[in-house]
DNA sequence: CTTGACCTTCCAGTGACTGGAAGCCTTAGA
DNA sequence: TCTAAGGCTTCCAGTCACTGGAAGGTCAAG
């Protein structure tokens, strides 16, 4: 496969899958005019990194399940930690916007709204008060 | 003040505080030692794009806060309309985080977490299927 | 007079891509 | 056989909002 084949597989367009390459996660070979090749385990990996990606793992911890994916000795404890140490990211990320939307929230509910220059929201954002 | 004193009171980096000029949001005088001096209304600005910032407005945002804030003669709708665009992008946010979390959790539950290979977060992120 | 805490500028790096330029390769059609 | 379109290559720069570090000037205390 080319890489135009291969992005359209993975659903991965074709300037991240070279950026991959890059990173050191794929190593295609090449044929005589240059073109990168891909197998079906180099298709296989892309689509396994863009689920981890889409689920918000980040490079390093996607290198980290990939590993272990392709160690046939690990015990699944390993990466239900990996898995258990994200839930937990992803959970703190969710509390900081959640607050961030009830603040604003409530600063529009007192902001009237109309062509009069009294508001709630600024004069939060001034003085700190009006909460 | 020098930019030191305006770093502790405004709770934002000098790093900061230098990149906020070069960006333009302020515009300190220079003494003739070439140190910036800030007044307080310096400080006061610092202050709201800090509150902004951390409340999630982007650069741009904060840019087009305070420049509403100086204008005497906005109605609040400019403001609301602004704060309202930024909930409903928080909201998208945090459906996006929930859904992941949701996954996950739901992979967690399904790992046995011990010294067995066997583990349905990575067959998952391998085969796209378990859910 | 030295030490240490400030301050200055400038350059580079972060994460994970993304856009664009310049140029080679391949294939289908006139 | 020429040509045009599309796919491929590399390399460089930009994104966002800082952050770190180097190299050096300034100032106040002892």
């Amino acid at each position: 496969m080319n890489i135009g084949e291969v992005a359209e597989r993975s659903g991965i367009p074709t300037k991240t899958i070279r950026y991959y390459e890059d990173i050191g996660f794929l190593h295609p070979k090449r044929n005589e005019n240059g073109y990168r090749i891909f197998e079906d385990t180099e298709l296989h990996k892309l689509t396994f990194i863009g689920r981890a990606r889409s689920l918000g793992f980040n490079i390093e911890e996607c290198r980290a399940l990939l590993a272990l994916y392709e160690d046939k000795d690990r015990g699944s404890a390993d990466v239900k930690k990996i898995a258990q140490q994200h839930v937990q990211e992803i959970e703190d990320k969710i509390a900081d916007l959640i607050a961030m939307r009830d603040t604003l929230t409530h600063l529009i509910n007192a902001c009237a709204g109309d062509h009069r220059p009294d508001c709630p929201i600024l004069d939060n954002l001034s003085d700190g008060k009006g909460e």
